[in-house]
RNA sequence: CGGGGCGUGGCGCAGCCCGGUAGCGCGCCUGCUUUGGGAGCAGGAUGCCGGAGGUUCGAAUCCUCUCGCCCCGACCA
């Protein structure tokens, strides 16, 4: 493609709104316009960009043989209703009546379309196992769109769906999808990680994602680089450090006056917080239970709510009804209430409130002081330990680019999606779903990939394989080579962008640096005079002379390695 | 849903407090010169100052309402 006829609006400056910086790069560089809040524009080189990674995935979708299909983005509403989706999802759904008033939405994924299709056309195990995929645009009504491209409101996704006759075949399929999505993000050069995550409100048995390390990732992982334990901070288990006092504390109330928060405590009896229990009283469908925390810790309410349903905190008159105390001077110690308490707490010797006005108590023992149910419900953070091998783990930011959840017969139950087993006896398909978002592996790409002068694309899903760049295109020798350079190219199956604009060298090169196409063929007037052009590398800038009629061929080599 | 910020030529911004002819840089158009990292000179075009009301002789500027966008937190199927 030649750059005076392709559409590339490059910036020299970035647009204000932009903040991450693969948003501020694809804007600078042309691959985007923003329509709206969360709608954007893939202009030439972006949409370039995401045909490439689409194919990327097809084939390895293909590989495993999963088979595209093509649903309607726009649903009827009595599907969602038979699942109960429609009334458990809130504003994030875009919902609008047909001219006959009947309710519609716009799908936000697809397992109802994909098993209501199942429910009319599998009928026996002899149709079983399936996989259908589709790659198709996705609206949410995100309260909040942000990061350019990373969270938009509408957006295209790749989302598979496995059909299976029971947990054998779909732990088959699922395993066959993690290895596809291996396979897909290392094809498109990211850095990634398969993670443990929540499976939320897609139901379910299990649920991996797979995320790309990235300061502007909405997510946190914890890392064990010892054994390779790796889960997203929503469900990520962890043993905090334990850590023990010298001196002997014995059991004894100490005035703390005014002194309400760990922090404030802490602080007034220079004691680390570590030493301390926070305890919270919270009111669940049974009545009030205090969960217990250490002092350094956070309380993990998704841990929690695993544990006992729905919960709330207690308002501050409940407090002083149940404990006599205001919020502030509770703990654990003196009471009958149900406890559910940290692991962290285990073993050491603790302050917490002494229930007491203005009082904390000195030197309880959770064993001997009171009884309580042991769990983890802190919330991992960087120093602790990896609670499989007792490494110290890491916390890292991350973009979600992929995940997969075992669905088991969360959708074919209520959807009477059956099929008729040897037996003739009917039995719900077991399902999983599996997604993948193509806009994030572009914006992670560049998150992954730049530097102060521009995008740095993974070869792979570059808009182009190389840029040719003669600098002037007055002089004839330079303008005929980089005509030859370029047919040369494009005949050996290689893509090229030829600069062929009539501007100075500092422009084309600022540009090429921005668009960020992994290899350079750079004509100057002097070098070709010495029967050279030059071979940049993107990345490296690195150049290698190298005689025109041998460009083709070393590209070549270049782009299979 | 809480908190903060911003809307002025295509882009980045100043002007607003203290009301009085709408400015700067970049980009764009024309001509000449230039050509290895966003050129120089000369000339030129482009603004319902987000929108609606109000105050005033007069509003980009003051007041009220509204719409849009961004950021932090919460939420995230």
């Amino acid at each position: 493609m030649r750059f005076s006829e392709i559409f590339i609006p490059t910036l020299r400056e970035a647009p204000a709104e932009a903040e991450a910086v693969s948003h501020v790069l694809m804007l600078r560089a042309g691959y985007v316009r923003q329509l709206a809040s969360g709608l954007y524009i893939y202009l030439p080189l972006a949409q370039k960009v995401m045909q490439r990674i689409n194919k990327i995935i097809r084939e390895e979708m293909d590989a495993i043989g999963a088979q595209e299909i093509t649903m309607p983005a726009l649903h009827p509403a009595d599907i969602w209703q038979k699942t109960g989706r429609w009334s458990a999802i809130g504003d994030e759904m875009f919902r609008l009546k047909d001219r006959g008033k009947r309710e519609m939405c716009l799908g936000m994924t697809h397992e109802e379309i994909v098993t209501w299709l199942a429910s009319m056309e599998i009928s026996s195990y002899r149709n079983l196992p399936q996989i259908w995929y589709q790659i198709q645009s996705k609206f949410r009504d995100e309260e909040r769109p942000k990061s350019g491209i990373l969270r938009t409101r509408e957006f295209t996704m790749k989302d598979s769906y496995s059909f299976d006759r029971d947990e054998k075949g779909l732990e088959e399929n699922y395993q066959k999808h993690a290895r596809a999505y291996h396979n897909i993000f290392n094809r498109c050069g990211l850095k990634f990680y398969q993670v443990e995550s929540d499976p939320g409100m897609m139901g379910g048995a299990g649920a991996h994602e797979f995320m790309a390390p990235s300061p502007v990732g909405e997510d946190t992982v914890v890392l064990c680089r010892e054994c390779g334990y790796s889960a997203n901070t929503e469900l990520a288990r962890s043993t905090p450090h334990a850590h023990h006092i010298e001196e002997e504390w014995k059991l004894e109330d100490i005035s703390t006056p005014q002194k309400r928060t760990v922090t404030e405590v802490s602080g007034f009896l220079k004691i680390n917080p570590q030493f301390f229990i926070k305890s919270l009283l919270l009111i669940g469908t049974d009545g009030p239970f205090l969960a217990l925390v250490r002092g350094d810790q956070e309380l993990h309410e998704k841990k929690l709510h695993k544990l006992v349903g729905d919960f709330r905190a207690a308002e501050k008159a409940e407090i002083k009804e149940i404990l006599g105390v205001e919020a502030g001077f509770i703990g654990p110690y003196g009471n009958t209430l149900k406890k559910i308490a940290d692991i962290s707490l285990k073993e050491g010797v603790y302050i917490a409130g002494a229930n007491k006005e203005g009082f904390h108590t000195k030197g309880i023992n959770p064993h001997i002081h009171f009884d309580a149910e042991w769990h983890d419900i802190h919330t991992a953070k960087e120093g602790d330990r990896c609670h499989k091998c007792g490494t110290e783990i890491q916390v890292e930011k991350m973009i979600e680019i992929g995940n997969i959840f075992k669905l088991g017969t969360k959708y074919s139950e209520p959807l009477n999606a059956v099929y008729l087993d040897e037996n003739g006896k009917e039995v719900p398909i077991i399902m999983g779903s599996y997604g993948i978002g193509p806009a994030r592996i572009a914006a992670a790409a560049v998150e992954q990939n730049h530097d102060k002068d521009g995008i740095i694309w993974p070869q792979s899903i570059a808009p182009y394989d190389v840029e040719v760049i003669p600098l002037n295109i007055d002089d004839a020798d330079v303008k005929s080579t980089a005509e030859i350079l370029y047919t040369a190219l494009k005949e050996s199956g290689i893509e090229a962008l030829l600069d062929d604009r009539d501007a100075r060298p500092g422009i084309k090169f600022k540009d090429a640096d921005l668009i960020g196409i992994p290899w350079q063929v750079i004509i100057g007037k002097k070098t070709l005079q010495e029967g050279f052009v030059e071979l940049k590398s993107r990345r490296t800038k690195e150049t290698e002379k190298i005689a025109p009629p041998d460009v083709a061929e070393k590209i070549r080599e270049l782009l299979v390695n």
